[in-house]
DNA sequence: CGCTTTCTTGACGTTAACGTAAGCGTAAGT
DNA sequence: ACTTACGCTTACGTTAACGTCAAGAAAGCG
C-alpha cells in the first residue's frame, strides 16, 4: 500500500506489508469479486482503513493457501474447514488429531485422483498409438 | 434387458446385450436423471422400444468413457469433443491428426494436474509433521 | 474546482450437472 | 381389477464460484 493514509508509516526502503484488494488481484490473477467472496466465506478477514479493505501479509499467505486448494479441486468450504481446525488447534491435541483425519482423508482423495489420471494417461497412450497407426496405413495408401 | 418385448430374442444361455436405464444407472451407480442428461448432451443415442430407451452395449462402453471422463476432470462438453472426433476420424488424416491434438492438450492438462497435485501431497506432509511435532510436545507437557 | 481512478455495497445473472417433483402411460404380479 | 414398479416428458429448483452491472464515497491531480 504505502499511501498517506497506510497506518504503518514504513521507512522508504521497506514495504509496509499492507495491500490493497487490487495489489493481492494483480498479484494472484484473480478479480476483486474473488477476494470479497473469500472473506464473505471466512477466508479472509482484512482490516479497514475506513471502507478499504487493507490485507497484510498473513492475508497473502492465506490466499495463496486458498487458491493452492483450489487448484486440486477443494471447495471453498472445504479450505475453511482446514484453515478452522488449523486456528483452532493450538494448544488442544483434540483439535489436532482431528486435523490429522482431515488430511489423511485429502491424502486419500488425492491419491485416488492420482491412480485415475494415471488410467487416463494410459488411455490416451493407447488411443493416440491407434490413431497413428491408422494414420501411417492412410499414408502408404497414399503411393 | 430379456424381456418379452426385447427385439432380439436371445437364447437362454446368453445375455442379449440390451439394458434398460435402471440396469446402467445400478451398474454405474448414477441416476436415471443422468443418463437422460447425457443422451440430451449427446453422448448417449440409446435406442426406442416405444418410449422406452434400450441401451446397447456400445452404449454401456460409452457410458464408462464418460464416467472416466468426468472422474479425472472433463465436461460433459469436453467429452463430447473427444466422442465426435473419435467417430468422425476413420478415413481422414486431417480428423485424426486433430484427434492427436486434442489428445496432447488433454495430456498436458493431466500432467499439469498431476504436478500440482504432487505439490499439494508434499504441503499434506509438510503440515501433517508440524501437527505431529506438536502433539508430542503437548504430550510431554502431560508428563 | 471538476475529472478520473479506485474503492465500496448491494443485487441480480450465469454455468454445469444434475435433483426433484408433477402428471401420465405401461407392465407385472396377485 | 387393483397395486406396485418402472419409465416417459416437461419444467422448475439447487449449488458453487464467481461475473456483471448500478450507484455512490473518498482521494489524487492539474
Ligand atoms: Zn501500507
Ligand atoms: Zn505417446
Ligand atoms: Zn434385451
Ligand atoms: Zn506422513
Amino acid at each position: 500500500m504505502n499511501t498517506t493514509s497506510c497506518e504503518v508509516k514504513p521507512s522508504a526502503t521497506e514495504r509496509c506489508g499492507c495491500y490493497t484488494i487490487s495489489d493481492l488481484a494483480k498479484e494472484f490473477e484473480v478479480t476483486p469479486r474473488a477476494l470479497r467472496l473469500y472473506e464473505e466465506s471466512g477466508l479472509l478477514e482484512p482490516q479497514r482503513d475506513g471502507q478499504k479493505r487493507i490485507y497484510s501479509e498473513r492475508d497473502r499467505v492465506r490466499l495463496r493457501l486458498i487458491i493452492r486448494g483450489k487448484r486440486i479441486g477443494c471447495s471453498l468450504a472445504e479450505v475453511k474447514e482446514l484453515f478452522d481446525m488449523y486456528d483452532s488447534s493450538p494448544g488442544e491435541s483434540g483439535q489436532i488429531k482431528r486435523l490429522l483425519e482431515k488430511l489423511d482423508e485429502r491424502r486419500q482423495a488425492l491419491e485416488l485422483q492420482r491412480s485415475e489420471l494415471a488410467l487416463s494417461l494410459a488411455d490416451i497412450e493407447q488411443i493416440e498409438q491407434r490413431a497413428l497407426e491408422t494414420l501411417r496405413e492412410l499414408e502408404n495408401k497414399g503411393h
